[in-house]
DNA sequence: AACACCGGTTCAAATAATGAACCGAATTGG
DNA sequence: CCAATTCGGTTCATTATTTGAACCGGTGTT
């Protein structure tokens, strides 16, 4: 791997869990020297991508990565485009709709509309989502390019409850059918209790960049609903990918 | 400089002003070679630092950025934590006010909590100011470590207005006055028109880690408006440095 | 048609990255 | 309480990666 690449897996070990670890950790995880990953993380330091706790003398992530963010966000503003929208669908469907963006394999949760209702789902901003076993991973799966798909599905994956799909015709047959109809369905394949309706949100290329999900209680969703959330969730998906790419 | 350094020069290059770079640009403002440049963005595009838009070729921000961004603001949430200050700074002052961290030797804008008054000072989220000839960047430095100070005054400055302290003897004295009443005041140092007051916010470690400032149009400012502005700053300025700290 | 510049590629030469061993200081645990 | 780990950090000969001049083919411009 370059020494660039490197020095970015260093930036990823940190998660909302574990946000400060120590040299050795690091080193220990990325599988690196210790020396290595010290330079890499002086370097990383300069440019303000790292900072060290001068107390514990642990790492953390940098300031200089919220003011990169910042600029792409202002450039690229999917959250901001996409907040009205995923308000307006939570409001008709009465349940809590998320939003999130492919990033490394996964999506992340970038912003999330919950529910007015006592009985919701919730979902943390933040939160990573595995392709698999999730409405909107299986919807981002539906509109990705068959060779995407295919690389994916060679590897192995994670089962999060009993119902989370892991055989691969299983999952290509949901993928078919999510492409077939728009929308993706998925009742407890993440977390037990919650059943998701996901549709893919395209970018200027029409390649998938994300995807939205009305995440509902199990118990208040039967085929009829699942079925008009389905078409709630394209059109607020279509609309936004519309507003991403300049039109209306 | 490490091949590190120089991959993470790449992603300076990006702006608000300007989000999309092509290739030979990139190269030729970094200082490297466009095989070098194209080397390093495709190890940065591996890890999502870095997006290739398919049709014009041109390069951008990746979504890895906001995605790193959002588990540090999670961890260390300077503007989540100060957001309700500000406003409380905002409506009490009438003015409009701000909220910046230091990053790479500058003061990065965070935050803006917008006078409600039809003749008020706009600033931008994102915006970078320069630690002389702005209210924050004196408060900022006036709670630097002398050495840091030092080091600072030493590098040629830019003047932005006819009135911009570029002299080092003018700014020790500005850094001294603000050292000893805790709050900074700069008339006109960065933008015509405009006054403004600054306080810095310290780290756990005591060390400023940015600042915030309240921004009047000079002609709503006379010395005790200043100096009831300048307390308010401070007040604001250490509730939020206790806040970050952990403290109530 | 000639020119200039674009994004992208190649490969021998040059440079920067690497990691085992070592240091002193905290922690740990028997 | 002392010995054994483990920590963050450093050194320097060895090694592997980075580098960049030259070269594509393509796309406007003149």
């Amino acid at each position: 791997m370059s020494t660039v690449g490197k020095a970015v897996s260093l930036l990823e070990l940190f998660t909302l869990h574990e946000p400060e670890i120590g040299l050795s950790d690091l080193a220990r995880r990325a599988g690196l020297d210790k020396a290595t990953a010290r330079r890499l993380l002086m370097a990383l330091a300069a440019h303000r991508l790292i900072e060290q706790e001068p107390k514990s003398r642990r790492y953390r992530l940098g300031a200089g990565l919220s003011r990169l963010a910042r600029i792409r966000d202002a450039h690229f503003p999917l959250v901001r485009l996409a907040a009205p929208v995923l308000r307006e669908l939570s409001l008709e469907t009465g349940e809590t709709v998320h939003l999130s963006e492919f990033s490394a394999g996964a999506l992340l949760t970038l912003h999330v509309e919950l529910s007015a209702k006592a009985n919701r789902v919730n979902v943390d901003v933040g939160q990573v989502l595995p392709l698999h076993g999730t409405a909107s991973g299986i919807a981002f799966l539906a509109a990705s390019r068959l060779e995407a798909v295919s690389a994916y599905l060679e590897k192995p994956r994670q089962a999060f409850t009993a119902f989370t799909m892991t055989r691969q015709d299983d999952l290509v047959k949901a993928i078919a059918l999510a492409a077939s109809r728009g929308y993706s369905r998925s009742a407890q394949g993440y977390e037990e209790g919650v059943h998701s309706i996901g549709a893919a949100i395209l970018g200027a290329d029409g390649q998938p960049i994300g995807a939205l999900a009305v995440a509902s209680p199990v118990s208040r969703v039967d085929d009829a609903v699942a079925a008009s959330q389905g078409e709630a969730a394209v059109r607020a998906a279509t609309m936004i990918s519309a507003r991403l790419t300049g039109e209306a």
